[in-house]
RNA sequence: GCCCCCGUAGUUCAACGGAUAGAACGGCUCACUCCUAACGAGCUAAUCGAGGUUCAAUUCCUCGCGAGGGCACCA
């Protein structure tokens, strides 16, 4: 990448001066002002103290000796900053090579590397809002990184089949309180089956302990109820599915959770926590016969309760050692839902296949909400505590923060909104849900006022919310507005889908001798200087791939939004002020878009949004 | 009480310890016979407070104030 190369051009200038630094000791920038250059680096601020000599005097030293065909120009700022310029052959050929390159510009290098993401795992007893689409669309982003660079990267979708809320909702079926028929899904009414029953068992101690046994039923598998439990949850994890299917979101394996107890995952693991001393029997107090795991920074964590059940957290360190490859692996069967890319797995006990390619994980990413932060790291110490610390170490929790509503979209969708609040938090109890179905609805009704009926509505409305839930900190609390989620004067998915429909759109009005990938080549090569306007763009573009590579590392999908929106502006000001076709230099401005084109596409696609033809 | 996260224009968000704190929306202007105007240009306005570390602090440390979350034998 450049910033290698200029960092061993830094490196070479220095060493003439007799000054030895390491690559990592060079720190590179890009300027906020175009006027400090392309890059800037710190450099002789960081040897001042060393060398006990001025910052200024170094910088010009060093500076003194830069010298590659990449930069064009260097300059020590005060306080002693050394700017550089990259030269117009640099801009040209980077110009030329994301034409060439195509779909793969910007991949970072192999890494040969099993990832394993988890993500999205909703409960099976809630109905999908928002809230979920912004977890399944930070880990489906997040995949799509991981396969840019070509990790062996599998989503998996943790399928929890045996949880105390699926007796609930056994228990709300038989009782029929709230009646299926009326209910366009399972999962509607299985949604408002379970908040029913919730409450009536606050007031009902008999509807108490008939759903414990239904429990202890299900805990038991091989009885009726836990196989009806099999068929009800799966059937909400296929509905579940095929809305996130419509926005091309898609899994890898399906995980269930009965399988772990199937397969005596928890026992092994049991086993193997017994032997260390920061696992303990509490032996008094209000935890006695609990088994806890020490924390260093916390208070411990229970892991096994006092009649001997694990507690959610005791399954989740099972599964994280199948994930490693530490414990057994499981069977898997290949399911067929029609509405789901093939191939997808699901775990089995018995039958199907082995396979070795969902566990044995270099690295694990979790994407679980910031609430779960506790429990997360009580299953990282564990590992720890095992003595898997490298695994420990590779173990992430990409934490998000809620998605709350703002005052003006809670209204337009019906929802009761509080006096004088600015903004809604979803809640189930309080009523206060919206699923994602209903939501893409009245995000397509809004667009259809607005354009009215238009091909790419589906990829403009999927655009626009994939956008908004990922231009954010991951772990910030966000306030989504649907007008300003679909406003494409604004940072949106739709003004950038629109900037890349515009380009395409010249593209398709170019004369066929400037379309072959050849021509293009020749003609960014060409001797002319760039003019300022198409460097700008330039500037933009060849950062691209830092930009991919920095998402990556720091689970960050919201540096790929700004920098494609920053793009985008600088495209729509430059597409502006200049004729493209007919110009003078139309070979090379077409060139140009050609290229944008070519970055727009996959940047989106990293964030599984379409760059549409037409808009 | 302990732990975590957050506090930046009126609003919603950026900013790897760097140079004049960036955008977007809103408001006020300008521009629009021209490759998709669903565009573009300009103006407006902000780092919660007090110390400290540093050549340099929105960023790191300490204290205070404010908001949210966690500290379940729920998941």
């Amino acid at each position: 990448m450049i910033e290698d190369e200029i960092r061993a051009a830094v490196k070479n200038a220095a060493a003439e001066d007799d000054i030895a630094i390491s690559d990592h000791d060079i720190k590179l920038e890009h300027p906020a002002l175009a006027e400090h250059g392309d890059f800037a680096t710190n450099l002789a601020f960081l040897l001042a103290k060393k060398l006990r000599r001025q910052p200024m005097e170094i910088a010009r030293s060093i500076a003194r000796g830069i010298s590659s065909p990449l930069i064009a120009k260097t300059e020590v700022a005060a306080p002693g900053f050394i700017n550089l310029w990259l030269s117009d052959d640099f801009l040209k050929k980077e110009t030329a090579d994301i034409i060439t390159a195509g779909c793969r510009y910007g991949a970072p290098q192999k890494k040969n590397q099993r990832v394993l993401v988890e993500h999205t795992q909703i409960n099976p007893n809630k109905e999908p809002h928002i809230g979920h689409l912004r977890n399944a669309c930070i880990g489906d982003a997040l995949m799509k990184l991981y396969h840019f660079a070509a990790y062996d990267a599998k989503a998996l979708y943790y399928h929890n089949d045996v949880g105390q809320q699926i007796a609930s909702i056994l228990l709300a079926e038989k009782k029929a309180f709230v009646k299926s028929d009326g209910f366009p899904t399972t999962i509607a009414w299985a949604s408002a089956a379970y908040t029913d029953i919730e409450k009536r068992m606050e007031e009902d101690e008999s509807l108490k302990k008939e759903k414990e046994k239904i429990q202890i039923a299900i805990a038991a598998q091989d009885t009726k109820e836990a196989a009806r439990a099999e068929k009800l949850t799966l059937e909400i994890l296929h509905e579940t599915l095929d809305v996130l299917a419509k926005l091309n979101i898609s899994y890898d394996l399906i995980v269930r959770e009965s399988d772990i107890l199937k397969g005596k995952l928890w026992e092994q693991t049991f086993e193997l926590l017994k032997t260390k001393s920061a696992f303990y029997r509490a032996t008094d107090g209000e935890k006695k016969d609990c088994w806890l795991i020490k924390m260093p920074n916390a208070e411990d964590k229970i892991i096994v309760r006092s009649n001997g059940v694990p507690t959610y957290a005791g399954n989740d360190i099972a599964n994280h050692l199948w994930k490693f490859g530490i414990l057994p692996d499981f069977r898997y069967e290949k399911i067929d839902w029609k509405t789901q890319p093939e191939p997808l797995y699901m775990t089995v006990s018995a039958g199907g296949e082995a396979r070795r390619d969902f566990s044995h994980a270099d690295a694990i990413v979790n994407v679980i909400d910031q609430t779960q932060t506790y429990p997360q790291e009580s299953v990282m110490e564990s590992l720890r505590v095992l003595g898997f610390t490298k695994e420990a170490d590779h173990y992430h929790h990409v934490n998000y923060g809620f998605v709350y509503l703002s005052r003006k979209t809670a209204e337009q969708l019906g929802m009761p909104v509080e006096d004088g609040a600015m903004q809604v938090k979803i809640s189930g109890r309080k009523g206060t849900t919206i699923s994602i179905q209903t939501f893409l609805e009245k995000m397509k009704d809004t667009l259809r006022e607005k354009y009215g009926e238009f091909s790419s509505l589906a990829a403009v409305t999927s655009g626009a919310i994939k956008f908004e839930l990922l231009k954010y900190n991951t772990y910030q609390d966000v306030v989504f507005d649907l007008d300003a989620a679909l406003d494409i004067h604004g940072m949106s998915g739709p003004y950038v889908q629109y900037a890349a429909t515009r380009a395409k759109s010249i593209l398709a009005k170019a004369s066929e001798k400037y379309r072959s990938e050849k021509a293009a080549v020749i003609s960014m090569l060409g001797t002319d200087a760039l003019p300022e306007s198409e460097k700008t763009i330039i500037r933009t573009l060849y950062r691209f791939p830092e930009v991919v590579t920095a998402s990556l590392n720091d689970f960050a999908p919201h540096y790929l939004c700004l920098y494609l929106f920053e793009l985008s502006q600088t495209w729509n000001s430059f597409y502006n002020e200049n004729r493209i076709i007919g110009s003078e230099r139309e070979a090379e401005r077409i060139m140009l878009t050609r290229s944008v084109i070519q970055i727009l596409e996959n940047g989106l696609g990293l964030l599984g949004i379409e760059a549409p033809e037409k808009m």
